[in-house]
DNA sequence: TACCCGTGGGA
DNA sequence: TTCCCAAGGGT
């Protein structure tokens, strides 16, 4: 294995050559706009998120903005992101900014986490990548950037493990400018490069160091699969908020079980009642006199 | 810990 | 077509 200084060369001068010009990485991005990219990130490719931040931003220029409106206006323009609550805890960490931190987003790993939405990953992210502090960022991308190259495996396990955890903080560059350069740089090689299916070894600058490529790389081992798609509640869910979203008025109760979104789905009445409560009780939709309709 | 939570695109 | 995957978080 290379020294780790050669690593940390090789991988950022790859960065500073082949990084994406993201609008959130520009020097004059606001700590907020680096937050909400953060969560529209959660789980959701780049090129989705880029046009629906773009709108935020415009829209929410500061945490205050997006706290003056009902929650409801952040999950109609959240759009088909996916993963809807995560517009209903970004608007309640809004409101917590503007009640608890005078407006600004906080910049102590402490303080983010105990922000709604905000877990180990975001909070240190926007810590490194709002605020240039040193924290030890690790997302999906790095964990697999790890798993190949020193660990020799095609993917990492399914969960995260304390071993994980020191190397990513043993990889750190001493230099606390270079440490948030170096996070970034290994997850944009994750996510250009290094990536899940297909990865680009001939462009990678330390395939030489490889142990995956070492080992011959060896395929995955992938898990017996989860819950199929077609007939979920999460199927069901989404359904039904498409349909809150094109409301302009509170859909009657009835109709909105019937609505042609919802029964393209083909689940049963039980099914449909079941999630129509479950978004109720989540708070992502909200039921009144002459309907229902996303909250207030 | 294991499971749940949306959506769309690529292999 | 089917299946995997994407800058995770909450319970």
């Amino acid at each position: 294995m290379p020294q780790i200084r050669q690593l940390h060369h090789a991988i950022t001068d790859w960065f500073a050559q082949n990084g994406r010009d993201l609008p959130w990485r520009h020097p004059e991005a606001s700590a907020w706009s680096v937050m909400v990219s953060e969560f529209m990130l959660q789980q959701t490719p780049v090129v989705r998120v880029l046009p629906v931040w773009e709108e935020w931003m415009q829209r929410w220029p500061t945490p205050a903005d997006l706290a003056a409106e009902p929650a409801g206006e952040a999950l109609r323009a959240w759009g088909r992101l996916g993963y809807p609550r995560r517009a209903l805890r970004l608007h309640a960490a809004a409101t917590r900014i503007v009640e608890e931190h005078d407006g600004a987003v906080p910049r102590t790993p402490d303080e983010l986490l105990a922000l709604p939405g905000v877990g180990t990953y975001t909070a240190a992210a926007v810590a490194c990548f709002a605020f240039n502090q040193p924290e030890v960022v690790v997302d999906t991308n790095i964990r697999r950037v790890h798993a190949r190259l020193f660990t020799g495996r095609a993917l990492p396990e399914p969960s995260y493990t304390a071993a994980e955890a020191r190397l990513a903080a043993d990889l750190m560059p001493d230099d606390d400018a270079l440490a948030c350069r170096w996070n970034a740089a290994v997850m944009e090689l994750g996510a250009l490069v290094c990536t899940a299916r297909s990865p680009k070894c001939d462009a990678c600058p330390v395939a030489a160091s490889c142990a995956w490529i070492a080992a011959g790389q060896p395929a995955p081992h992938y898990t017996p699969k989860g819950q199929p798609w077609a007939g979920t509640d999460r199927q069901v869910r989404g359904a039904f908020m498409a349909a809150l979203r094109d409301a302009e008025a509170p859909v009657p109760r009835e109709a909105l079980l019937r609505a042609d979104v919802v029964q393209s789905t083909g689940a049963p009445e039980e099914q449909r009642l079941r999630c129509l409560g479950s978004l109720l009780a989540d708070g992502l939709a909200h039921e009144g006199p002459t309907g229902v309709s996303l909250p207030h």
